[in-house]
DNA sequence: ATTACTATACAACAATTATTGAAATATTGA
DNA sequence: TCAATATTTCAATAATTGTTGTATAGTAAT
C-alpha cells in the first residue's frame, strides 16, 4: 500500500454516494450485486451510479464481472483491510501505545 | 462515527497534501508541530498549509492550540481510531470471516 | 510605538469532480 | 432479425476544491 494507491481509496470513501454503494456491497458480500439493483436500491440515475461504480473500480475498491448483459459488483475486501492496516501503520507510527490507548472505546 | 463524519475524515485523508501533513504530524506526535514547520518540511506554501490545515481542524483530523504566535498542530490520535473501528465494522459488516482471511498478510 | 515575524483571511483564478439526459454498445429471447 | 433490457460513453454544465499572491491581524521584543 502506497501513499498513491491510498489516496485513491480515500477518495473512493470521500463521497456519500460512494459510500453508501460500498457499505452496500460489504452487506451483500461476496454475492455482490448488479448495477441496476445497486441503481435501485439507492435510487442513483443510472448514468450517475456508473460514473462512481467506474472510479471505485479503477481505484480498486470494488470488483466488476460480466454476466450476460449484466455487470456484477462485489466490494474488494483485501484491498480493505489492506487500507485497514495502512491507515493502523500510519496512525501508530512511532507512537502505537499513543493510539490504541485513545480510541478503543468506540461502542 | 457517522456517516457524515467518516466521508469529511476520508476527505481529509484523499489529498496528497494532507495525507503528508497528517502523517507527519503523527511522527511527531504527541509534541506535534507548528504551521510553519509544517510548511518548511513539506515545502508547502504557508496559504496553501493554511487552507488545508483548516480543513483537517474542521473535520477533526488534527487538533490545534495556540502558543504565543505560533499555532501548534497535532495529530487527532483518537478520531483516527474511531475511523480505524468505523472502516473494520463496515468492511466486515455480515461477513467478518471474509474480510480477515483476505488481507491479514500485509507486512 | 515601531519593527519583525507568524499565521490566517480574502479574492481571483485554475482545475477537478459531480450530475444529468441522450446516444451508443452489447446481450437476451422471441 | 427485431424488440427489449442493461449498462456505459459522451457532451454539456453545475458545483466543488485547490492554488497563489496580497492584505490583514495578532504576538514579540526592542
Amino acid at each position: 500500500m502506497d501513499k498513491e494507491l491510498a489516496t485513491a481509496l480515500f477518495e473512493s470513501l470521500a463521497s456519500g454516494v460512494r459510500l453508501d454503494v460500498f457499505r452496500l456491497l460489504v452487506k451483500h458480500a461476496p454475492t455482490g450485486l448488479v448495477a441496476g439493483e445497486i441503481a435501485a436500491r439507492l435510487d442513483i440515475p443510472s448514468t450517475n451510479l456508473s460514473f462512481h461504480l467506474k472510479a471505485m473500480t479503477h481505484a480498486g475498491l470494488v470488483n466488476v464481472t460480466q454476466e450476460g448483459r449484466y455487470q456484477r459488483y462485489r466490494a474488494n475486501l483485501a484491498v480493505m483491510q489492506a487500507l485497514i492496516d495502512y491507515l493502523t501503520a500510519e496512525c501508530c507510527n512511532g507512537n502505537p501505545e499513543k493510539c490504541f490507548d485513545a480510541g478503543s472505546a468506540s461502542t
